[in-house]
DNA sequence: GAAATAGTGTCTATCAGACATTATGGC
DNA sequence: GCCATAATGTCTGATAGACACTATTTC
């Protein structure tokens, strides 16, 4: 923290936030998996107004006295839903307007999560908390507010930063074979990939390292298992401007 | 709008947004050009607590009153601040935390702007509002809050979205020729770029299209006048992962 | 051995980077 | 002509995409 002068000092001494209005403000998540052989989202049904009974992604206001910050937030809100800790949680965008609520002038600041089905096991009552699959860059439910919106952009980002990052580790277990991590990529980006140049790309970034044991599938050669090296950088950018230097 | 029960309109009616506690939310701007050889951006000197005299980002609070929308707070601001409406105006990312401001819980939603420095005429006293020219990711004078950081994520979004968008063509003016670009694209990535290669690549874009006129520098040939062709898609990829489909 | 899947090798068209060459202006 | 800068041409090493081939398991 800057030192302050006195004068700055009596100045905050007399100020009260309450004394202007504010928009609300909230924090809403994205959260992914990807399991049978779908990328899915997780859904919460509104249990009070408004929108009561309607399916929304999962949040929560941001409690000035709880929350440091709003990432801390988007955890405990996602604890609370997944009891889980996410691999990965990167904020998407914020989204805020006089129209999106009815209640008031609201701000939501919108992150999105990757996790592996297989960690999760959903909070609360089944019928209130669940996976939806997408189709396309939505699901086939009505959904609160402009959430139809935010998740067709967090599904956007998903698919772009596919593209150029390894965030999609984080929606398979500890443990995986490159065919399985492939497959992953084909769900999310709904096209098949060639598996020579798929590995050649995964080998090259060098993002991942081998493990002693085999896993053995129903049928046919058993494949490798890799583990993610926890890296600094994250993207692996194929070509890109810089490259001109000369 | 979606349709009401009687109930949700009872329970609207009786909500009161005012009773809670909500963080402050205000919007900040990173508004670049580049003038003399070197990237610029837009500060002012705080006339009010906290911070006073302390150089910032221009930026102002919600005011759910007039903002119809985040973005719509953002314009005004920029209006207020440089009598323009930017050609390039993007959402960068918001921090929110108990600590960053003194006064209170906030958040700030930061947008980065690019604009010609030709089209802008500062507003207000010019000892209150100055370019200020980037070193490396940062500005030489000390900035008030968490400004030093916003300010870099701003640096490095504008240096990361070089490499594959066209935005660069929003710092110069309506008119411009490609070394002005390449001179542009060379002062922000920090790089000597190699003039066929940067052609080359600027061509396969397709994003300019050719002004009967000619430019006439100092010495030399003279150049080709360029615009920019508005497009729908900003990106161009130069390969990425889904060109492995067969 | 057949089936199935994992994993490797190789060929080729493409293209980024490098650099040489030509073009067009002022003096 | 000379200088300076714009613009184009060309060569080459690297590599993405395609696809054939080998390897290892179960039955």
């Amino acid at each position: 923290m800057q030192s302050r002068s006195i004068d700055e000092q009596e100045f905050l001494a007399g100020y009260d936030a309450a004394q202007y209005r504010k928009p609300s403000f909230s924090v809403d998540l994205a959260i992914f998996t990807v399991c049978e052989d779908r990328l899915n989202v997780l859904l919460v049904k509104r249990s009070e107004h408004p929108a009561m009974g309607r399916w929304a992604l999962p949040g929560g206001f941001i409690d000035p006295l709880r929350d440091s910050t709003i990432e801390s937030c988007a955890l405990r809100t996602l604890l609370l839903k997944t009891g889980v800790s996410p691999p990965y949680l990167e904020q998407l965008k914020t989204y805020g307007s006089k129209d999106r609520d009815p209640r008031d002038w609201t701000a939501t600041t919108v992150y999105f999560a990757l996790m592996a089905s297989d960690q999760v096991t959903l909070q609360g009552n089944q019928k209130e908390v669940r996976w939806a699959p997408i189709h396309g860059d939505s699901v086939d439910v009505k959904l609160a507010f402009d959430h139809r919106l935010i998740l067709a952009d967090a599904v956007e980002r998903l698919r772009s930063k596919l593209e150029y990052t390894h965030i999609a580790v984080h929606l398979l277990p500890e443990e995986f074979t490159l065919p399985e991590l492939q497959k992953v990529y084909e769900i999310i980006l709904q096209v098949p990939l060639d598996k020579s140049s798929f590995r050649r790309r995964v080998g090259q970034a060098d993002m991942l390292e081998e493990i002693g044991g085999k896993l053995r599938d129903g049928v046919g050669r058993p494949a490798q298992l890799y583990r993610f090296k926890h890296y600094e950088k994250q993207t692996f950018f194929p070509r890109s401007m810089s490259r001109y230097a000369r």
